[in-house]
This record gives C-alpha cells, sequence and structure tokens, in this order.
DNA sequence: CGTGACGTTGATATGATTCAACTTGAGTGG
DNA sequence: CCACTCAAGTTGAATCATATCAACGTCACG
C-alpha cells in the first residue's frame, strides 16, 4: 500500500474541463500558467457577489453553492460548484452568474481575469478550452431544469436520490470519486436548503436510505450501495423531451 | 363606445421586443416583412421538439408552456411563452431550447429562420433587436431561478401570489394588460403543474385569495385586487443577491 | 339530451414541518 | 487527561400543509 499521490488542485479542474472535450497541450499549460493567481475562501465565506465587481474565477479545489435568500432567512440553493466549474467567464451569459455564492468548504480558486481577455480575442488555438468552459456551464444551466422537476415533482426520497446520482456524475467527471464512493462535503443543512425540505426531514429521509441499504456516508464521504435502485428511484434522466 | 380595435399580432411581438430596447424602424419593418411567414398551432399540440429539427420561431398570438414528463406521467412545466418569445433563435445558447413546448391556447408564430441568418451575420443595423432577442432570453433564463425558489421555499398561496406577480410584468410588457387585469388563459391544471401542487390544493389555494379580495378570474382574464398585499405575500423581487 | 372538459367540494390519508430535547464527536483550554 | 463548548446529527410528539380519492356541479357543444 503506497501513500496516495496527492495531485496538484490545477489537475483535477484541467480533469474536469476535459470531460467536455479534450485540450490541446497548450492549454493545459495555459491554465496551468495561470493557476500561479490563486486565492483562498475560507468555509463559509462568501466569494462571488454578482455586481460587485467585475471578476473571473475557476474553481480548483473545494466545494461551493449558488444561493438566494428570502427576507425572512429561508434559503434556497440553485446548485453546486466544484473545482473546474467557472464565474464570470463567458460574458454574462448566465443567470447563474447573477446569484450570490458561498464557499461550502475551503474551496481554493484561479483567478481568470486574464484568461477572459484570452478567450475574448477568439484564438483558434484556444477554441477547445473555450468549448470545455462553455460545456461545463451548458451542464450546469441544464441542471436547473433538472433541479425544478425535483423540486417541483418529486418525492423527498425521489429528491434526494437524483442529486445523489447528479453529483456522483459530477465528482466521476472530476476524477474524485472512487467507484461509487464519492466526497460529499455538505452539511445535512446545506443538503435540505438545495432539495426544499426542512433539515429533519432531510435527516429522516437519508436514515430511510441508509436503513434500505441504498447509501452510506462517513466523513464527508458517500457510498452509493445500489446505484440501480437509486437511479431508479429518482427516474434519473427518464424525462421525455 | 368604440369598438375595440384589434392590433395585428406582430404588433404585439414588436412591443415586447421594444420592453427591452427600441427598435429602428427599419428593424420593426424587418418583423413586419418576416411576420407573413406565418404558422398556426391548435392548443393542446407539441409545437417544439428538442432536437427534432432545426428552426427558430416567434410567438406573435397565444401562450405555450415548456415542459418536461416523468415516465409516470408526473409533469412540470418551467415557464410560459408570450407573445415576442422566441425559440431556437439564438444559437442554441439556453437549455430551454432542449425542453419540449406545448401551445396552450391557439399560437400564432412566424418562422424565424430567416432572421436567425440575417442576425447571425452580426450587422450593426441588426443590433438593436439581436439585443432586445437576447434580452427576452435573459430574462426567461432568470424566471428559472425564481422559479426555484418558489418551488423550494415558498408555499402554496406565496407561490401563486408569485406567480402572478411575474404574468402582471410580462403581460404589461406585451401591453396586453389593462390595468391590474391581464388575460391568463390557463387552466387551473396547468397553473398545478407550473407551481408543483396538486389540482386540488390549487384550487383552494385560488379561492381563498379569492375569498381574500387579493384577485378576481372570469373566461381566462385575471384581476389582482391588492397588488401591494400580494408582492409582499410573494416576496416578489425580495430576495438578496 | 348526452358527453366531456373544467372546476368545486368533503373526507381522509400522507408527507413534511416544527419544536424541543438529546446524542455524538471534534476541538479547546485548563 | 478532563471538562467544556459548539456544531452537526438524531429522535419523538404534535401539528400543519398538501395530496388523494371520489363525488358532484356547471357550462359549452354537438
Amino acid at each position: 500500500m503506497r501513500p496516495t499521490l496527492k495531485a496538484p488542485s490545477e489537475a483535477v479542474a484541467i480533469r474536469v474541463l476535459e470531460s467536455v472535450c479534450t485540450l490541446t497541450e497548450e492549454e493545459r499549460a495555459l491554465i496551468r500558467r495561470l493557476s500561479v493567481f490563486r486565492e483562498t475562501i475560507q468555509a463559509g465565506r462568501p466569494f462571488w457577489r454578482p455586481g460587485q465587481s467585475v471578476g473571473a474565477k475557476i474553481i480548483l479545489s473545494g466545494w461551493a453553492a449558488r444561493q438566494r435568500t428570502l427576507p425572512d432567512g429561508r434559503r434556497q440553493i440553485f446548485g453546486f460548484l466544484l473545482p473546474g466549474d467557472s464565474i464570470g467567464l463567458l460574458g454574462g451569459s448566465s443567470p447563474l452568474d447573477e446569484v450570490s455564492t458561498v464557499a461550502l468548504t475551503r474551496v481554493e480558486c484561479m483567478d481568470a481575469l486574464m484568461l477572459r481577455e484570452i478567450l475574448a480575442v477568439g484564438d483558434v488555438r484556444h477554441a477547445r478550452l473555450a468549448e470545455s468552459l462553455k460545456g461545463l456551464r451548458r451542464q450546469e444551466d441544464a441542471g436547473l431544469l433538472d433541479h425544478i422537476m425535483r423540486l417541483g415533482r418529486q418525492s423527498a426520497l425521489e429528491r434526494t436520490a437524483h442529486l445523489f446520482m447528479e453529483m456522483r456524475q459530477r465528482t466521476r467527471a472530476a476524477g474524485l470519486s472512487e467507484g461509487d464512493r464519492f466526497p460529499l462535503p455538505l452539511t445535512q443543512e446545506v443538503l435540505s436548503d438545495a432539495l426544499g425540505l426542512s433539515i429533519v426531514h432531510l435527516n429522516r429521509t437519508l436514515q430511510q436510505m441508509k436503513r434500505d441499504a441504498l447509501i452510506e456516508m462517513r466523513a464527508g464521504w458517500i457510498t452509493l450501495l445500489d446505484v440501480g435502485c437509486l437511479k431508479n428511484l429518482a427516474d434519473y434522466g427518464q424525462h421525455d423531451y
């Protein structure tokens, strides 16, 4: 048994980007070079305020949440940001850039302002990188529709299963997972604010899933014990068009 | 009392487009000229299947719904299309173009394929038109976030009030409303599928709103009797960023 | 005079929230 | 090493919101 080699975090981001389309060696090098301009955000701190200032970032490690809060304190989480996801990089194309974002763990991100300038030129040499970034953004936007489906028409159990299936796919693309086991550094409060449930009810739902041998959770990691059953429960990818 | 003059439907579409930014006379003329290529879709019929065929349309009159259905028949409506809204016009920029769309009333739309070609060139003479179309699309995308907020964190009453406030704004932009009275040609089933409620519960919610003198509904029209109260109830536009 | 779509109603069941108490585990400082 | 604290998770009981089922009303249309 060897000690685990810790991959440098820009490698994770590159891996996510390549889940859309492979990059040229030149593009990979560009990311690596720019990734020295780093910033670290502590867990719980906001790190993107819409309209605050023009900026652009790519997450290298850690998780964040896009969220909105009602005057009386009710919070809704619209989606999660994982390594490789970007903010403000593609000319204001998504409504998600107008939503505040909060770090859920310690987050390392690179300043991508320079990258934005480079991409804005439209040089063919960076076409694949642009395509990858656009692809990730598109996936995130599409996730909004899944989210609406979950909240509007699925039961607590179905919703939770559906979110886990999505997380499985995303962590897998990032190379963060080990089979059907992957990191899920989210408190039950965060999960419940994403799923539109009370924290107590989410807790009971999770316990039912454990009792039914669908999942196992420990120390910020989750194991999906019966992916087939979960996928079925969630109608994952099972909608008409 | 004079007989009401029925505005030609392309005028409504133009008015909606100008709610984003005013068009040049040349652009207005372009729309009018292209609007002779029309198609009518009967209520209840699908008129946009994602991936089906490349196409582009602008709605001139009537209402449609973007929706998805689970295998067991549960339906979720993501949003509504009103006159002036377009599909397929802006190079696959929105996840909404990947969702099937159904006519809720008789819908008149114009074929905008030619317009798409014209806009793709990027001629400055049509810059404002492009901007308007993009603006409407952006509004629609932003609507997805409101929708998630409604479904995830608001009660039946709040959700319903919130949707009505949104409809008020949109029909107003289209010049379809008369003060706080506007057309709402939606069955309770459709409304409930948008709001993530059972049809029975929506019915009761509407009746409560009527009892409390918040709204009046008759013959496909709704009157908001107390906009202030409704806005307050819905926390309309009241979220943090 | 049927028939069908839409709306309304009551009774009942279930799912989800709330509140409050309790547990657990990971720091932290004495 | 212990006692303390704090955040996260767990549990039960009561309550509330919403769903489900089934029946009935109403209106438009052929």
